[in-house]
DNA sequence: GTCTATACGTGGATAGAC
DNA sequence: GTCTATCCACGTATAGAC
């Protein structure tokens, strides 16, 4: 069946999203107008009100997808505390890798989000930490790990492991391995691993 | 001498930074019209303007002050390493403990600066690492630290430090000094002091 | 599905009276 | 120093032609 003339549903979509997602991160929700979205994509304004009910729909579907995503692929593996705690740091650094704009929109456009919206983002963002205080838990019954607090360490970790993105450029002297690993040697002196 | 009816400048200046300080950090800074911060001090919008030459202006002081405090409330004493990064870390914690909003606007609100802007606040944010990154480089010098890249460590210990005051909530279980022990412990792990 | 045109609100900032 | 009134650009979102 011939495509109606203009019709891009196929690529638009995806190009809208992507072109969001891009400008979120660089400027910021709030700064970021349809209008210049729809610049970005070469389409005009209304052409995107075909994918996306609204400007706040748009910057939630966003966030789940990463966030359902980040839960799809976490490591649930067996093994022993530091095994399963290795695993979840390297996993961190690897998986928000190549998703710099993902991870900051994460972190920084949760107070643009509508209260039902901010709530099922928060929820999902529990199911990661819990997945990691759960190892914590299980080092220090274990008596392998130094974590009085597990719930406060695994904050931590997370916001050390989070802001490694916040400063991280390609070409720098170390490459991405080594960081990881002084990453991952940071993280096992922090609890307690010896 | 009588003052002009109407004229409150030496109040109305402090309350105006004080309104845009606190929705700046609720709502963010693209999101905050100059009639919601003179409504929040009791005025008329175009008021403000009397304090200021526009709303970029507002933001940046905001920034610049509470950098120059920062700066220079920073401790310098001498001591051993480890005296000075246990000073750094209770320092830091306890510097921003009363100042969520600075904190807040400090790390995501930067990308709304114009470039100007942007450098000179990066230039203080420095500033401000390197004296971290000082006491761990003599901590490596002599021994008593595991750092082999101090920069790295230096980032990363302000990224875990900063991350309290995304989650820390007055009224929890723990005491802020019982917090504050805690990630004194996290941060002697990580350098691996023993 | 995309376009043009537009409704309608709100934004930052200014002018001039008091 | 503050107010009222206003300029004008730009915001989200919609209607209707193609």
């Amino acid at each position: 069946m011939a495509r109606t003339q203009g019709s891009h549903s196929d690529i638009t979509g995806p190009r809208i999203r992507a072109a969001a997602l891009r400008l979120f991160a660089e400027e910021g929700y709030a700064s970021v107008s349809m209008r210049k979205i729809a610049t970005e994509v070469g389409v005009q304004a209304g052409a995107l009100y075909n994918y996306t009910p609204d400007k706040q729909t748009l910057l939630f579907r966003l966030m789940q997808v990463h966030m359902e995503e980040l839960l799809a692929a976490v490591p649930k593996g067996p093994g022993t505390p530091e095994v399963r705690l290795k695993a979840f740091v390297m996993f961190h650094l690897s998986f928000h890798r190549n998703r710099g704009d993902e991870i900051f929109i994460a972190y920084n456009e949760l107070r643009n989000l509508e209260p039902g919206n901010f709530e099922r983002i928060e929820g999902m963002r529990g199911q990661y930490e819990d997945r990691l205080e759960a190892i914590l838990r299980d080092g220090a019954a274990l008596g392998v790990m130094a974590v009085p607090e597990p719930k406060i360490t695994t904050m931590a970790i997370i916001a050390l492991l989070t802001g490694f993105f916040t400063w991280y450029r390609e070409g720098g002297r170390l490459s991405l391995d080594a960081l990881q690993d002084r990453y991952w040697e940071m993280v096992r002196g922090l609890v307690g691993l010896r």
